[in-house]
DNA sequence: GAGATAGTTCGACGTTTATACAACTATCGA
DNA sequence: TCGATAGTTGTATAAACGTCGAACTATCTC
C-alpha cells in the first residue's frame, strides 16, 4: 500500500478547498480534527453526524486530502487523518480559522 | 418583475456560502466586488475571466444570490450587485477577507 | 413607435457528486 | 492459523452542476 505524496502548498487551490469545504459532513471532519492530533476514519465517519457507509468515509477523506487539507499515514490497520494547519494557515492565512469558527459557533 | 427580499444573515448556511465560493467564475465576481460599490451582471460576466454566456453570469449570480453573498437591484435595464460584507462579517467574521485575499493574493 | 441594450427563462448537454453495497486487502490478537 | 477489525476498490444510481443557445421581457434612446 503506497503512501502517495501530498500535496505540495504552492499547488494548493482556493476552489478546490472551497469545493472540499462545501459539504457538511467534511465541514464537520475538519471541525473535529481540529486541535485533535489525530483521527482515524472510523473516528472521523461517527463525527459526521449520522452514520456514514465506511465507503463514504473513505470518499470524503479522500476529497479533503486532495484538496490539500489534510494528511493521512498509517498505524497498523489505522489510517489516522491529520489537518494541515501550518500549510493552510501559511498559503491562505485565517481561512481555516474563520471556516471553523463557523462550523462550531453559532 | 419581483425583487425578492435577500437572505437573512441568520439564515446563512456556511456549506451554502461555500459551494457558492466553490467555482472560480464565482470566485472572481466576488473578488471584483469586494470594494466595488455595485457592479452590472455584465461587467462581472467580463471580470470572470474568458467572457461567459449571458445565461450562464445570470446563473452564476443566482448561486452568489441564494447563498446571501450578494444582493441585486435594478436601475433602469441593469441589474446591479453589491457584497454583502457587514452581514458576511457579522455571521462569518474573517471568511470573506481571508477568501478574497486568497483569489487575489500571493 | 422602432431599434438597441441588459437580463431572464427554458431546455439541453455532458460532467461531477454523494451515497451505498458487495467484495476485497491488510493488520492485529488469541 | 483463524477470526475480527479497519479501510479500499469497484460499480451503480440519483441528484446537482456548469455551460450554452434560443426565445423572451423590460427598459432606454431616438
Amino acid at each position: 500500500m503506497r503512501e502517495r505524496p501530498e500535496l505540495p502548498v504552492e499547488e494548493m487551490d482556493l476552489a478546490s478547498i472551497m469545493h472540499a469545504l462545501a459539504d457538511p459532513s467534511r465541514l464537520r471532519m475538519v471541525a473535529a480534527l481540529d486541535g485533535q492530533a489525530e483521527l482515524s476514519c472510523a473516528a472521523l465517519g461517527e463525527q459526521a453526524g449520522t452514520a456514514m457507509a465506511k465507503s463514504t468515509t473513505t470518499h470524503h477523506l479522500g476529497v479533503l486530502r486532495d484538496a490539500g487539507l489534510i494528511t493521512t499515514r498509517h498505524v497498523g490497520q489505522r489510517k489516522l487523518a491529520t489537518l494541515r494547519r501550518a500549510a493552510l494557515d501559511a498559503r491562505f492565512p485565517g481561512l481555516l480559522d474563520a471556516v471553523i469558527a463557523g462550523v462550531t459557533g453559532p
